[in-house]
Parts: structure tokens; sequence; C-alpha cells
RNA sequence: CGCGGAGUGGAGCAGUCCGGUAGCUCGUCGGGCUCAUAACCCGAAGGUCGUAGGUUCAAAUCCUGCCUCCGCAACCA
């Protein structure tokens, strides 16, 4: 076993400020088929995934839930429903778990700081900015509004912050090298978003600690400082083996690092493809073989948001429909590297179509007839004929073709090389008729044979399909009575016939049940929109949402302090009248309103561009902010005077209340 | 002229790098079969491959302009 080949495979680690998604689901169903893959091959597999649970967010997560932020994290990943929940019901087979807050990953991430510290490449550094001292925040000179803090509107201070930096930009020429030159960050296409968008802009170096909050790791030379999510975050894929702390031994870095691959979403490539490598390369450690960026899973052709998003959690499809069903659509539907449209009814159409009439239905009248003709044992006289050889030649070149789609990550390609052969055995039933086959007493060694080859070919596919559908695989081994271990390996795939002759199966449970699309998709409706009422409740009633915090964190509102009368007052709210609007060329989000205030003219931009068209705003009258600080924008193209109230809607849009013709252009709205 | 992706029969996609009968799944219509989960098998209709030019004997594929959609960046005061 020494020399078994190794491979070492990865999910990222990820957020628990919330529940997860559909979203995450592909993720890791796709690493875990992988993962299986390789196992089946025969390789000595790490599959690691887990959560980064450190950070602002989560830290104000938890204060606004009332319970520690370690409390808060904790629920969501171990609790009822959480993320360990959901790997188990989507069988997941991870080989490890981290939780960036567990302690053997603390320790080795302060020895990692310090290393690189010690090396130059992290250095002490300060942080230049505009401070407002009631606020305790730091602004950037484009935040300022009116060269006052954003947020309360006092004047601010020149100020320095002390935090570390990594030296990002001294391995700037490396990193290039390493994605231009190199099959390291696939899909290609993925290489010159980030040459041209980051590196040949020029990399920085990275601000990699915190003073601002406290729920981190802290910098142990340092301790006012908390380690920002770069170090902490990515080095977790070495941790876990390991590196640098005695929770695992050694060996297990010596063993898998560096990994195969790392599977990771597109929106984090950049930090995967450019600051991981340069860490590494600091820390003078061997870089992952490849990091793949797959593509996000779409709603109507959107981005999934959290109102959206609610809609498809995982737990109800696969609940729903079992787990493999979930998994086989995920993996068979989407390409892996580019972006796709999720909705429910292709994913109940893809499991009726493919895995109840195709696959399903196959074993079934295969099972059944062999029940029914031989009462479920062939005999081993079987006789050979002419509509065998197209099949046989199908289900005996499938390893290879399924491989090499595989070692590609191109998880549908392999599943349609599997269902051809699959659609294939179905056509060759209706090629022998084995039911004409039966009515004659001397073609029974024919039938044995035709039911043979059926068997064997549900075998060869069952068998590649493990990965994607591990429980329903192990079903559909049970009716073909394989139970050795042996006749359910990569060895015994690679050509046809392995199973013995004289077999028995027997007609069981149907394994994919056929869908009532019509009555589910109402179901699925439904839902959906009693989902929806049930968030607004939440959201118009704080104290529920915060005594289910783990449940309910999106639902938690972020209460601004009381204020008084008088403070209202400040704001200077009125009516006005757009008498212009139009589009930006420099911008898609913002529209160019001309609002008439009651004494004057002034340009307001709005980022409403997506909801509302400019003819359709021309003579309303709105309610605006008119002593917001005039703001410069588009790098002081255009000055923005205040801003129009508007609402915000369940599905990410905004939507303006407008005021009746009567209101008084200018007046006070209180 | 910020960066990148996409536009192919009703729907969702492949094909585009390396030009040469436009393919797959679903849907529709017609037929066959009865072992099977009203499943399976066969056949048909349906596409000027976003658009306008160019190169070529030949363009979905190569080149140029334009339109539309989507992400990122900027930014929604």
């Amino acid at each position: 076993m020494e020399n078994q080949k190794k491979f070492y495979i990865t999910t990222p680690i990820y957020y628990p400020s919330d529940k997860l998604h559909i979203g995450h689901t592909y993720c890791t169903v796709a690493t875990d088929a992988m993962a299986r893959y390789k196992r089946l091959q025969g390789y000595k597999v790490m599959f690691l995934t887990g959560t980064d649970e450190h950070g602002l967010k989560i830290e104000q997560k938890a204060e606004a839930a009332g319970v520690t932020p370690q409390q808060f994290v904790d629920n969501i990943v171990e609790g009822p429903r959480g993320v360990k929940d959901l790997w188990k019901l989507m069988e997941i087979s991870y080989d490890r778990f981290i939780r960036t807050t567990d302690d053997y990953h603390v320790s080795a991430i302060q020895k990692i700081f310090k290393k690189m510290y010690d090396k130059g490449d992290i250095y002490k550094g300060t942080y230049k900015g505009k401070y407002c001292t009631p606020c305790e925040s730091f602004w950037t000179e484009s935040q300022l509004v009116n060269g006052c803090c954003p947020d309360c509107g006092r004047p601010v201070v020149d100020a320095e912050e002390e935090a570390y930096f990594f030296r990002l930009s001294k391995y700037a020429d490396r990193v290039r090298d390493l994605l231009v030159n190199t099959d390291f960050l696939q899909p290609r296409s993925r290489v010159n978003e980030m040459v041209n968008n980051f590196i040949d802009k020029g990399l920085e170096d990275l601000c990699v600690s915190r003073t601002s909050f406290n729920w981190g790791i802290p910098v142990n030379f340092d301790p006012k400082h908390v380690v920002y999510v770069w170090i902490d975050a990515l080095f977790n894929y070495t941790t876990a083996l390991g590196f640098m702390n005695d929770r695992y031994p050694d060996s297990d870095y010596e063993t898998f690092w560096p990994a195969d691959v790392h599977f990771v979403g597109k929106e984090i490539v950049r930090f995967h493809s450019i600051i991981w490598p340069a860490m590494l390369m600091s820390m003078e450690m061997p870089l992952p073989k490849h990091v793949f960026g797959h593509g996000w899973l779409l709603l109507d052709g959107g981005k999934m948001s959290k109102s959206k998003g609610n809609v498809v959690d995982p737990y109800i499809l696969a609940e729903r429909y079992s787990a493999d069903a979930l998994r086989y659509f995920l993996l068979r539907d989407f390409p892996f590297g580019t972006d796709g449209n999720f909705s429910n009814e292709l994913l109940i159409n893809r499991i009726n179509m493919d895995l109840a009439n195709d696959l399903g239905n196959l074993l079934s009248r295969t099972t059944a007839m062999a029940d029914k003709y031989f009462g479920g044992t062939l005999p081993a006289d079987q006789q050979e004929g002419p509509e065998d050889a197209e099949l046989l030649a199908m289900a005996g070149a499938l390893r290879g073709k399924y491989e090499a789609q595989m070692e590609k990550y191109a998880f549908q390609n392999a599943l349609a090389e599997v269902f051809n052969v699959i659609a294939r055995a179905n056509k060759y039933i209706d090629e022998t008729a084995p039911w004409v086959l039966a009515k004659d007493e001397a073609k029974k060694p024919r039938l044995a044979r035709v039911l043979y080859n059926l068997a064997e070919t549900l075998r060869i596919c069952a068998t590649l399909l493990q990965p994607f559908m591990p429980a329903a695989c192990d079903k559909i081994f049970a009716q073909l009575g394989v139970t050795d271990a042996g006749l359910r390996s990569w060895d015994s795939v690679a050509v046809f016939g392995a199973m013995p002759a004289a077999c028995t199966l027997h007609k069981g449970e149907n394994i994919f049940p056929r869908i009532d699309a019509k009555k589910e998709l109402a179901e699925l409706e439904a839902m959906e929109a009693a989902q929806k009422a049930a968030a607004q409740a939440a959201l118009s009633n704080e104290e529920k949402a915060a005594a289910q915090p783990a449940d309910a964190p999106a639902e938690i509102i972020d209460h601004e302090p009381e204020i008084s009368f008088d403070d209202f007052m400040k704001t200077e709210l009125r009516v006005g009248e757009i008498r212009a609007a139009e589009a930006m060329k420099e911008s898609k989000k913002l529209l160019h309103l001309t609002v008439f205030d009651g004494e004057r003219e002034r340009c307001i931009l709005s980022g409403i561009a997506k909801w509302y068209k400019p003819e359709d705003l021309v003579g309303k009258k709105v309610a605006i902010v008119a002593n917001l600080a005039p703001r410069p924008m588009m790098k002081g193209k255009y000055v923005s005077e205040g801003m129009i109230v508007a609402a915000d809607t369940a599905d990410g849009g905004c939507i303006i209340p407008f005021f009746p013709a009567e209101a008084q252009a200018g007046s006070r709205i209180h």
C-alpha cells in the first residue's frame, strides 16, 4: 500500500452566517462525486470540507441574536438542520471537516503568521485613512460624505491604524507566470479575467490583520490584532493535514499535500488563484496542482438571492426526491465550469426521464422478466445472438469514456455516457423481444443470455454511477444479486462479462418512483408562497426572529439606536418633483434625475435604473432627503445632491412611493 | 473605448480552438410493442446557428462593425 496513489480534494470552507443553500450543495456534491470516483479507482483519498467561522459579520449576527459568536456558529454548523446535517443528508463522504475555530487550526495559523512575519513577508504598516472618533470607524477618502463621516456626518480626522500587510506584490510575477503558463487555474477562461483585472492592474500588498473587530485569531505577538480572513481561511487546506499542529500527524501533510484540486466557486477564484499561491510561495510550500472555478446555479437567469434562495432549500428537495436524485440532477444538467439555470421543473423532469423512465424502469423490466421466466436465477446454458454485439461493445467501452470525462471534471458528460448505454439497453429489449423468446421452450438459452446481458449492463452502469448516487446503486446491486464487492469495483467494469452467467436477480421496490410533475410543482409553489409569507411575518416581528437566531438569522433586523424627535428633524425630508430623468451611459444602475425641491433644481443620481424607466418618472413627486451632503460621483464627474426615498422589495428590487399631484414641491415631510 | 461570459428549431444545451451533410435532452405529432414505474422502441415536423459586412470553392465555426442579455469592477447618498 506504500505506493498507493493519493488524491487530495477540497471544497471551500463555507461562511456559516446563514444556513447553506443549493449553491453550496452543488459544489460539495461535485467534490464528493470526484472523491468517490477516485476511491473507486483505488486511490487513497483525502476529501476535506469545513467552515470559515471568524469575521465581523458573524460577530454582528451573534450580537444581534444575543449569543456569543461561538454559540452562533456552533448552532449553524453542528445544530439541527445545520451544515453537518445537510452533508449527512446529501451523503457527503468527507474524510475531514475543519472549523476555523478549532484550536489546532488557531494555533497553527498563529505560527504561520509568525513565520511569514519573521521572513519579512508580513510587515507592520499603517492603514491610512480618515477616522471618526465617535463611531470608532475608519473611512477611505472616497467614502467620506462632504469630508465627514458617512455614518454620523461628523468631521473626521486624519488617522493611521496599525495593520499587518502581506507582500503580495513581491510574488506578482511568479503568480502571473503560474496562471498564464500552466494549467493551474481551470477552466482556462478564468485566467484572462484574473490576469487582466487584477494582476496586470498591479497587485497591492494585502492587509492581513484587523483591529476593528475581535472575532478572529489573535496575532499572538501583537494581541490587539486579529488575523484577517486570507491567512486564516486559506491555510485550512494544510492545517487540516496536520501542518504546524499536532491534531493530525505530520505524515498526513507529507502524504497529501499538495492538493490535487481545490473546487471553488467563481466568486472566490481570485483568492485561490492569486493570494493563495502567493502565500504558499512565501511559506516555500508546494502549490496545489489545480484550482477549478465552477459556475453558479442561477435562478430566473439571475444570481441567487436570499429571498429566492429559500425556495431552493436543498434540505427540502433532498427529503422530497432523495439526495441521490438531487445529486444526479445537479451534476447531470449543468456543465461544471459555467453557470446554469436552476428550476424545479428541470429537476423533476430530469428525475422522471433519466432516473425513473430509463434507469429505474430498465432495472424493473429486467428483474421482472428474470423472476417471471426463470424464477430469478438464470440458467448457465445461454446462447449468444446477433443483437448482442452493439450493446456489449458500448457497455464494454463505457469505463474508458467515463474516465476521460471524469478526469476533466465534466460530470455532465460522464453521466451522459452512462445513460447512452442505458438507453441502448432499453432498445436492446425491444430488438430481442424477450417475451417472444419466452413462449418457445427451445429459445430459453437465448432468453437467458438476453437477460444476462441486461443484468451485466446494469451492473456496469451502477458501478460507475456509485460516485453520483451511492444509496441508489446499493439498491440496484441488491436487486441484481451483486453481493461481492469485487463486482462493483473499477476493475470489474473494465470488460463486459465479469458477472457469473448463472446470476440471481429479483424485482424489488421502485428505486426512483415517478414524480407527478404537475402536482409537485404546484406544491413547491405553495411552499414557496408560504415561506415568503413566513419571512415577511418574521421581518415584521423582531422578537420572534430573535427567539430563533439560528433558524432564522436572515430575518434579524439591524435596528439603529433610538433617536429623539429633534434628531429625526435633522433629516430634512421634502417633496421633490422630478423634472427630468435620463439613463446614464456611464452606469447601468444609476438614473440621472433633475429634481425641483421648491426653490431650485438639483441633480440626484439614484440607483434605480434596473426598476424604473426615465419616462415613467418625469413629473412624479417623490420624497427626497434634502439636506444630505452633496456627494461627488463617477470620479467627480457628477455631484448627487440628495436621495430619493424608496423601499426594498422581497425580490431584491426597489419601489418608490409617489405623492399625489396636489403635494406641493418643496413642502416638508414629517 | 474598464474586464469577462453568453446569444444555435417551443424550452434547456453541445458543436466554435483544428472551417466542409446543424447534433443532444425535453416538448409536439404519427406509428410499434406489452417485459416494465401510462414506462420502452421507431418515425416525422420544427432552426436564414443575434445582426450587418468581409475572407474562402465552402463559415454556427475565421476577421470587422453593431445589437441584446448576464456577471465582475466602478458605483445605488
